[in-house]
DNA sequence: CGTCGGTTGTTGCAAATGCAACAAAGTTCG
DNA sequence: CGAACTTTGTTGCATTTGCAACAACCGACG
């Protein structure tokens, strides 16, 4: 059977690796760019919908987003019709990182499909949406508690 | 432009978040069944090597390979040939541990291929090898301390 | 031989990560 | 209504993670 866990753990370390040595000079810690551009791209968010679509802990997502807004980089307002949430926005400052975010993201996916078609680069994504929504039942399932067996 | 990265990102936390919670009855913390695996699969196997393919920091893996060492999973020998380097080899009790391993992991590769036909995983494994192989080149050189401009 | 660049491994910080356990607000349903 | 369950967010603790900085060894080259 074909083995993609190793390949794709690796590929996504290594990004992740390179993404936050970068991202130093912009003063941003490890990971925390993650969730700037989900907030930039989705303004108003939630915290536990953050979490899930990164698939991080939601205490991992809370404290990465409490350093962000201590360092005037995001804002929570209470949501009007939710008084447990919070939405979460960017600040001037933090919609000026977010460029350069993209670029580098860009950049680095660009590198990752070299030597690929335009046609490899599509079915990849494509493949790799439908891994990720395979995954996802399970990823909430195990965090929630229940026991696959195996 | 396809984009990858931010699957790649989701699925390898995704799976890395089940097979932590899974490992915790083995006893085994966050990321040891990572070493646990390429040790049992290269006996002998130096800390420098398993840093390089799993793309993580080699500090990292000094410290999860000392506490494996600590837990009697695996032993450390000093090589023959070159007195800088460990030779890494599985215990007793740490080959005991790897068959469950496995198959967890072939579980969820199982599951992260649901739907897929024979040929679409062969070629998504192909695909993801040359990604791989695409990103090795600038993790290495940023964690070298090299720039990339883009 | 000896020094100098590359390899391999280690500690010292500082920080992220995530499981437990909780709190508070919402929702469902008798 | 109101009790039970779910959603959303938070702290406490233990642990991993990784950049700096170092030390020891190797190998090549004058």
């Amino acid at each position: 059977m074909a083995e993609i866990l190793r390949p794709i753990g690796a590929v996504a370390r290594a990004l992740d690796g390179i993404s936050n040595i970068e991202f130093k000079e912009l003063e941003l810690n490890r990971g925390q760019y993650l969730y700037l551009v989900r907030v930039a791209e989705s303004p108003g968010i939630i915290l536990e919908r953050l979490a899930t679509l990164l698939k991080v802990d939601k205490t991992t997502a809370a404290r990465a987003i409490q350093k962000l807004e201590k360092n005037g980089i995001l804002e929570r307002r209470p949501s009007p019709t939710d008084k447990k949430q919070k939405q979460l926005f960017l600040t001037a400052k933090g919609a000026t990182l977010y460029p350069t975010i993209q670029r580098e993201n860009a950049y680095s996916n660009q590198v990752a499909l070299q030597g690929f078609s335009t046609a490899e680069r599509e079915q990849l994504a494509r493949y790799l949406n439908r891994v990720e929504a395979n995954i996802t039942t399970d990823w909430l399932a195990v965090k929630h508690g229940q026991h696959r067996h195996y």
